[in-house]
Parts: structure tokens; C-alpha cells; sequence
DNA sequence: AAATGAGTCAACCGCTCATTA
DNA sequence: ATAATGAGCGGTTGACTCATT
């Protein structure tokens, strides 16, 4: 045989496309009897044109006993966004922490559900945050959650207490608190926005990817309150003032003289409404793919 | 009533990874 | 050590349904 990746199966002799009564019935009587040791077989054993990867789709996704149909749950839902903030796109892994739903579900959910829920989510914010300005003392109810790796778990953070983060007082000049937060994240990989609980707190979490904090998480618990990782040995200071405020994304010549023409901003205040809102459509973009 | 567009979701495709010979 | 193989994964497609014009 060469080299190169041999077809799964002969695809001229195979049939596609939506299953029959017959077909499934043939299919879930089959592996009741055989059990699925070898997908690439079980077609033929059991008198089925179709492709071995299309039965194991077949049987996964639709016919086996324990799948769960019908609508998600809020709950679910909720856990499928807080899932994907720790996983990303890893669906079959966000699967495995929802009992009877599969990968193939829970990605179309999030396309064609929960993605849009959370860029509305965002255009309301970012009318809020008009108000902002006028309002200081107004609460968001949402808040925006920056993505972090899967090692993030409980006990590995000490906490740091201070009022060098974004607060809600801190950020009464324009852009909503997280966003203009976000917007000085200049090696975000990732930005999220989740409902807060209880409508009053903001949490975050966000994965520094340039050295020397590379791989490192933070996360804010409450207002004042951050936790840094008990391994990291860093000045806590210095991790922060890595945050610095450089515009994301990177802005062309003519974005760059109207920067020019606003007063530079601290760290962690903040920003104008211009460079919020260049930034909130670059995760736009990101989200939709564009 | 027909045409059109948007939303949904089952299924396919091509790739990677793990295992086996 | 290497190539072949099978399983599984994530992205994408296209058929279908429903709402709107």
C-alpha cells in the first residue's frame, strides 16, 4: 500500500445523507446483540451501506439509549458557557461534564445559541456603558470573564488584595469597568462574557501568554480582591503593570491620530470610547469568525 | 399563495492522535 | 522505528423548517 491516508471505506458503494427508520433499526439492533468493537466492520456485519464513521456518528449522536433529547435546559446552558471559558471549542471534553449530550449538540447550541446570546449581550453592555458616564453608581449585570487554561482550579490562588483593578468607581470617565479592563489586554487570547450571579459582582479570569508570567492565571473573586497562583513567585505589582494599556487590536494611521488626540490613560482606567469600541469589534470579529 | 431569508441541526469531511503490526 | 489503521474530534455543509415580505 503507499503512502497517504487510506479511505475509511469505498465511497461509491456507500449511501449519505439522512438515515432511514430501516437503517437505524438495523443499526441499534445490531450493536445490542454485537456491542461496536470495530466501526470500520460493523457496516458490513451488519448489512449496512453505509460508512463505518457514519454508523459510529449515527449510533453517538442520535440512537444510543442514554443521548438526551430535546431542548437545553438553562442550567445547561449556563454550564456549556462556563465550560467553554476553561476548554475553548474542545466540545467532546464540554460534553463529558453534561450527561447525555453530546459534542455534536453542544457545538451546535453554542453556534448557533449562545454565541449570539453573548455578542447581544455585549451591545447592550456597550449601550450601558454610555450610561456609565453618567451614571457611576449604575451595576452592570453582566460582566466579562477573560478565558484562562483548565489548570485554574480552586486552592491554587492566593489572594492579593488592593484596589489596582478596575472598579466600578474607577471606570466612571466612559467604557464600561471589563471592558475597558479587556481593552488593556494587549496578549488577551481569549474574552468571554458571562451573567454574574448575582447581578452585582464582576469576575474574571485572565492567562498572562508573555513571559515572564506566560501560563500564568489571575482571577478577581470580589470587588478589591485578586488571586494570583501560590507558584508564582513574581511581585504581584509586576504582573500587573504588564497589563498595560496598549490598543487592542493593532490600529492603522489615521486610528493613531485620533489617539493622539486623547489624553493617555493610566492603567486600569477607563478608556475612551473610541478605543472601546475598536476593540469590542475586534472580538466581535473574533466570535463571528470573521 | 409564493418567494425569500434566517435559523437549526444532522451528517459529512478531513485532520490528529493512539494503537497495532 | 516506522507505517498502517481505527477512533475520535472539530469545522463545515446542506437540507429542512419557519418567519417574513
Amino acid at each position: 500500500m503507499g503512502k497517504g491516508r487510506a479511505p475509511c471505506c469505498d465511497k461509491s458503494k456507500v449511501k449519505k445523507g439522512p438515515w432511514s427508520c430501516e437503517e437505524d433499526l438495523r443499526l441499534i439492533t445490531f450493536i445490542q446483540k454485537n456491542g461496536h468493537k470495530n466501526w470500520r466492520s460493523l457496516p458490513k456485519q451488519a448489512g449496512l451501506l453505509r460508512c463505518g464513521k457514519s454508523c459510529r456518528l449515527r449510533w453517538i449522536n442520535y440512537l444510543r439509549p442514554d443521548v438526551k433529547r430535546g431542548n437545553f435546559t438553562p442550567q445547561e446552558e449556563d454550564t456549556i458557557i462556563k465550560l467553554h471559558l476553561s476548554f475553548g471549542n474542545k466540545w467532546s471534553k464540554i460534553a463529558s461534564h453534561l450527561p447525555g449530550r453530546t459534542d455534536n449538540e453542544i457545538k451546535n447550541v453554542w453556534n448557533t445559541h449562545l454565541k449570539k446570546r453573548l455578542i447581544k449581550k455585549l451591545h447592550s453592555e456597550a449601550k450601558l456603558d454610555d450610561s456609565y458616564a453618567n451614571s457611576p453608581s449604575s451595576s452592570s449585570s453582566t460582566s466579562l470573564v477573560l478565558s484562562h487554561n483548565d489548570t485554574a482550579n480552586e486552592g491554587d490562588f492566593k489572594n492579593v488584595k488592593g484596589n489596582m483593578i478596575i472598579g466600578k468607581e474607577e471606570a466612571s470617565k466612559s467604557c464600561s469597568p471589563t471592558s475597558s479592563y479587556a481593552s488593556n489586554l494587549s496578549n488577551l487570547s481569549q474574552v468571554h462574557e458571562i451573567s454574574s450571579p448575582n447581578n452585582e459582582d464582576m469576575d474574571w479570569i485572565f492567562q498572562f501568554n508573555e513571559e515572564p508570567f506566560s501560563g500564568t492565571t489571575i482571577r478577581k473573586v470580589h470587588d478589591g480582591v485578586i488571586e494570583i497562583p501560590l507558584e508564582c513567585d513574581v511581585d504581584s505589582w509586576d504582573m500587573l503593570d504588564i497589563m498595560d494599556p496598549s490598543p487592542h487590536p493593532p490600529l492603522n494611521a489615521d486610528d493613531h491620530s485620533k489617539l493622539d488626540n486623547e489624553a493617555s490613560q493610566p492603567v486600569c482606567q477607563g478608556l475612551s470610547e473610541f478605543e472601546c469600541q475598536k476593540w469590542f469589534t475586534y472580538f466581535e470579529n473574533e466570535l463571528l469568525g470573521v
